[in-house]
DNA sequence: TGGGGTTAT
DNA sequence: ATAACCC
């Protein structure tokens, strides 16, 4: 999360102090924008008749999110269902396990920011961040004086700092929270979808302002506040970037705020997380954070998963595995892309915490080539696969009881180039089988709308 | 929790 | 292959 490429996703290269009005990686203009309540969204879009009511999404037996009429009558994520009837008999549960239309809706929002400018990195479905650098400089080229004296803020302003119209920073993220404010409009009125938008000068901050008026708002920071935000975290954990582990490392140091995290001894710190580390966190409890906007583009891998109580024969592990595994041929044919490598994941009941082991192979050519041509051959081939993994990390000879099963799809590669004379040109083998249903020969995503 | 994702080691 | 992080 710290390459230490300062500044060159945001279109500048470092240079000399003196050399031109350069200006660092702390001068950028990022926005965080996060939806509300996303999957309840998404349900409530499908279904109006759930709007106005108390909604939570459930997974297996908890409520893993709810809108904000459930939150009201004391619904809080990741509630156990039974838990959550008790506090709201009124709640309304629609089972969210399939997340295939929470994806699509995802990435139809990571595509409309995209619109804007392509420096777009997705954080889970529901959050992005966009660089506005660039957007914002050419916005305030475009400014005559009058107006830059009139520049105002869209939202809220972090602390109720007062603006300097004089300071650059200020002026650029007044522009930052303009922009912002485009941005979740073009949200609802294209998507129907309401978030809330975070605009620092770097994306820990952007992140930690966004929550700070929820839901359906947005805040900027300006560099004077950015100690205030940070310290008015209660615990280091609430930082981005410190989960549990380096959490529980640095509860051990008596290291619980933010301020001691801030005042401790860096060389104790780096003797005990490593130099890394130790320096990374040190400069987040700071609200330092020099990692750019890195665009996110196609995902790198495709999984499906399915936790369950028990699973203790091979035959009902091998049931499980074709049931994720047709799902996940379906949707890597959708992508166009073909993957290379079959991962296999399991989790054992013994388990302590939430930990996993996998095993992975490579798929063999003449299975990836029938990728996507509706081969009854690559199901089987890839069953057959997947059970070796199985049995290399489970020894069915032996009692065993999973309570996961996972099957992942990674090292996705573009498409096998064709070389054929002059124009040479790209083909999946599926349509490469197939006749040529339009100019071009290959599958790909229709990102634009027509109009 | 679940059912996803990412990067670093 | 695992371990950490994010949602």
């Amino acid at each position: 999360m710290e390459p230490a490429d300062a500044g060159a996703a945001g279109g500048w290269q470092a240079v000399p102090d003196q050399a031109v009005p350069t200006r660092n990686i702390s001068s950028r203009v990022i926005v965080h924008v996060d939806l509300d309540c996303f999957y309840a969204q998404v349900e409530m879009i499908s279904n109006p008749e759930l709007k106005n009511k108390p909604l939570g999404v459930q997974q297996k037996s908890f409520v893993i999110t709810c809108n904000y009429e459930a939150r009201k009558l004391g619904v809080k994520k990741c509630m156990k269902v039974k838990d959550a009837k008790e506090k709201c008999p009124q709640l309304v549960l629609v089972n969210g396990e399939d997340l295939t239309r929470y994806r699509e809706m995802s990435y139809k929002v990571t595509e409309l920011l995209g619109e804007f400018t392509p420096l777009v990195e997705r954080l889970g479905f529901d959050e992005n961040f966009v660089d506005l650098t660039q957007m914002v400089e050419k916005r305030l080229q475009q400014l005559q004086s009058d107006e830059l004296a009139a520049v105002t803020v869209s939202g809220h302003l972090y602390n109720n700092q007062s603006v300097d119209l004089h300071d650059t920073m200020h002026v650029r993220l007044l522009i930052g929270s303009q922009i912002a404010a485009e941005m979740r409009k073009a949200m609802y009125n294209q998507l129907g979808l309401t978030g809330c938008a975070g605009i620092a000068s770097n994306k820990l901050l952007a992140k930690l302002v966004s929550g700070v008026f929820k839901p359906n708002q947005q805040t900027v920071l300006l560099p004077e506040s950015c100690q205030d935000l940070i310290l008015a975290l209660n615990h280091v954990k609430e930082i981005p970037g410190i989960g549990y582990k380096t959490a529980k490392c640095l509860e051990a140091l008596g290291i619980r705020s933010v301020h001691d995290l801030q005042t401790f001894s860096s060389k104790i710190l780096e003797k005990e997380l490593g130099n890394s580390l130790a320096q990374h966190i040190q400069k987040l409890s700071f609200g330092e954070d020099n990692s750019s906007v890195i665009p996110s583009g196609q995902p790198q891998s495709f999984s499906e998963e399915e936790s369950f109580k028990k699973c203790s024969s091979e035959v009902e592990a091998k049931k499980k595995i074709e049931e994720l595994l047709s799902i996940l041929l379906n949707r890597v044919c959708q992508d166009g892309r073909k993957p290379h490598t079959v991962r296999l994941a399991i989790r054992r009941s013994s388990s302590k915490y939430y930990s996993r082991e996998s095993r992975q192979c490579p798929i063999p050519c003449h299975i990836i080539q029938k990728l996507g041509t509706g081969n009854c051959d690559v199901m089987t081939s890839l069953v057959n696969i997947l059970m070796k993994l199985f049995r290399n990390m489970v020894n069915v000879k032996m009692p065993f009881h999973l309570t996961l099963l996972s099957v992942c799809f990674c090292n996705l590669k573009a498409l096998i180039r064709a070389k054929k004379g002059p124009m040479d040109y790209y083909l999946t083998p599926s349509l490469s089988t197939t006749s040529h249903s339009g100019k071009h020969s290959f599958k790909m995503k229709d990102t634009y709308m027509e109009d």
